[in-house]
DNA sequence: CTGAAAGCGCTTACAG
DNA sequence: CTGAAAGCGCTTACAG
């Protein structure tokens, strides 16, 4: 790149300073405006482009925001990742920075590496996409970097946090239940697994106690392991009419199961999800769900990071962002039963 | 950052010049190996990290690869492109440089505006990847930075590509259901729609001729209107014995379809698909496919634009990488019949 | 409105 | 082995 346009080749074809090239291209005052233009004119017919590096050494800021996701979340029908790098890296192009998405890898995450963008100054700051482990937290938050968890967030500390609003997501899903006359409501999910999975638990737990619905024992149906492995669902013995799963692909699983013992979904059992994600959809019948808003998740963690970076003391605290019902044609109502 | 340390701060500290410096901390020789012990544990014990930005502007170069994928590859299901990124950038990473992912918006796409990273000279090279329309692969050709194709190529131009070998795979595959005793069979997708669909039922059409099986024109069988929308599969009087699709999603289809219709796989008929995504698993029976070798892919992509970055004169022409069959239960053998 | 000077943090080429 | 000088391309603060 050493051939290309320099700010002081279009000055020394105009006859004027490079100052005034910069003034004129950033669009700052101290140009006349017939000057203005003839230097964007030429620095156009020349090809010019800008020089980041050069900003950047000089500013000491790099204008590249990091978004570090671990590596085990880039596996099959995670298409939500690479959806909400897209809504973050908008985002951030409209404030002038770049995203610069770096997969860490599960070696790296314990040995608790440090990616090499923060190690070489590539980013002023850092988002933190998914539930990484609590010693890489710990580790991330003795270093002096602006940084928000974005999806997931750690009890024990106080970074800055933009969330999914879990609990009221489920317990807006369970009241829809019971307003179409369910009463006998499993949940499907480890509840000591994640704490989405947990907050999940605790909205339809509400949504129970609210109705005057007593939390049965029963329906609390486990559905992965301990290392979040899924295990095989075990039905109670007294079945419910409907169930909250704590995701579309448990919920995915759940129907299939249920199918294979002959029954018929949502004709014998209503089963909602959560994510509206592919499972979602390639479910026979496709699942009412829970969508989370990408969108606002991603503007979020955007103005907390850049916010952040213009003045590092600045503190967000933990914020929720609330999902949408996406009615599909997993419920029925059985209130004329 | 301006707070942040530099080599200079070590320099003074050591009473040493930062030239010194430099070289101890890049390895470089012309510095005892004392010294540069020293240094090293200095610039360690005060936290030292390089500034990407200085040596950037130093050398006239980011050491940044962009990685451009268009807007509508970031769907559902579409995983695959977050782990080829994944892979290119663990590449990069070992070479010492580093992957901007950049999602280029459709309506960027149309207008035919170049990114940003670009403009900035945010990046020293690009990897496109995914299918992107015509002339914005003419105006990105007007355009005098190093550049590899990945995944799909374009006739028209001499652009170094990487592809994963369609022909070759579709070809394996359908050599693999004809040793299963299988004559009939059919091919599943539009031919004329992209490159790729076409390509792969070449493969399959030299699996018949190699076997002197007669290509019956109604076994080619469309899956999908001009504009890429799925249609209903409609199946031939005569029906075959097996069918090759173009890809998993479409394999799904058609398998659900005759699932409807009541006949089973691979019992009534084999299916088999391409790609290795989450509709072959997600399929039942899971689906005899066509894995895309994405580790290959990468490594190639990499090592051709970093040999790009360094001569931009150098040319590497279309370079295909080969997939490997993934066997599973969607096939039967019906040599015994 | 215009521009000379200084500086961001590094590296290269050269001198000692 | 060690370092003074110059320069990468921009911007800021200041002078005219």
């Amino acid at each position: 790149m050493k051939n290309s346009v320099t700010m002081r080749d279009i000055a020394e074809r105009l006859g004027v300073s490079s100052v005034t090239v910069s003034k004129a291209l950033n669009d700052k005052e101290g140009v006349s405006e017939e000057l203005r233009t003839k230097i964007k004119m030429l620095a156009e017919e020349l090809g010019y482009r800008f020089n980041a590096a050069a900003k950047s050494m000089k500013e000491g800021v790099t204008y590249n925001v990091g978004v570090i996701i671990p590596e085990r979340f880039t596996g099959l029908s995670q298409s939500f990742y690479l959806k909400i790098y897209q809504a973050i890296s908008k985002k951030l192009e409209e404030h002038g920075y770049y995203g610069m998405l770096y997969i860490l890898d599960t070696e790296d995450e314990e040995q608790l590496n440090l990616p090499r963008i923060y190690y070489e100054q590539k980013v002023d700051g850092i988002i933190l996409l998914g539930q990484i482990s609590k010693d890489y937290i710990e580790k991330i938050q003795s270093v002096d970097i602006p940084k928000i968890f974005l999806d997931f967030y750690d009890e024990h500390s106080d970074v800055d946090t933009v969330i999914t609003d879990n609990f009221y997501g489920a317990y807006e899903i369970t009241n829809y239940l019971i307003k179409n006359g369910h009463r006998k409501i499993a949940y499907v999910g480890n509840i000591y697994s994640t704490s989405s999975i947990q907050d999940r638990f605790l909205g339809y737990f509400k949504s129970l106690l609210e109705h005057r619905i007593k939390l049965n024992e029963k329906f609390i149906i486990n559905d992965r392991d301990e290392r979040g492995k899924y295990i095989d669902i075990e039905l109670p013995d007294e079945l419910p009419t409907a169930f909250v799963c704590n995701c579309d692909q448990v919920a995915h699983n759940l129907v299939t199961k249920l199918k294979k013992l002959g029954y018929s979904v949502p004709d014998d059992f209503s089963v909602v999800g959560f994510d509206n994600d592919i499972y979602a959809t390639i479910t026979d019948p496709p699942l009412t769900t829970v969508e989370v808003d990408i969108e606002e998740m991603a503007k979020t963690a955007v103005q907390f990071i850049i916010g952040k970076i213009k003045n590092k003391h600045r503190k967000f605290g933990r914020v929720q962002i609330k999902g949408r019902i996406i009615y599909r044609d997993s419920v029925k109502n059985i209130e004329t039963r």
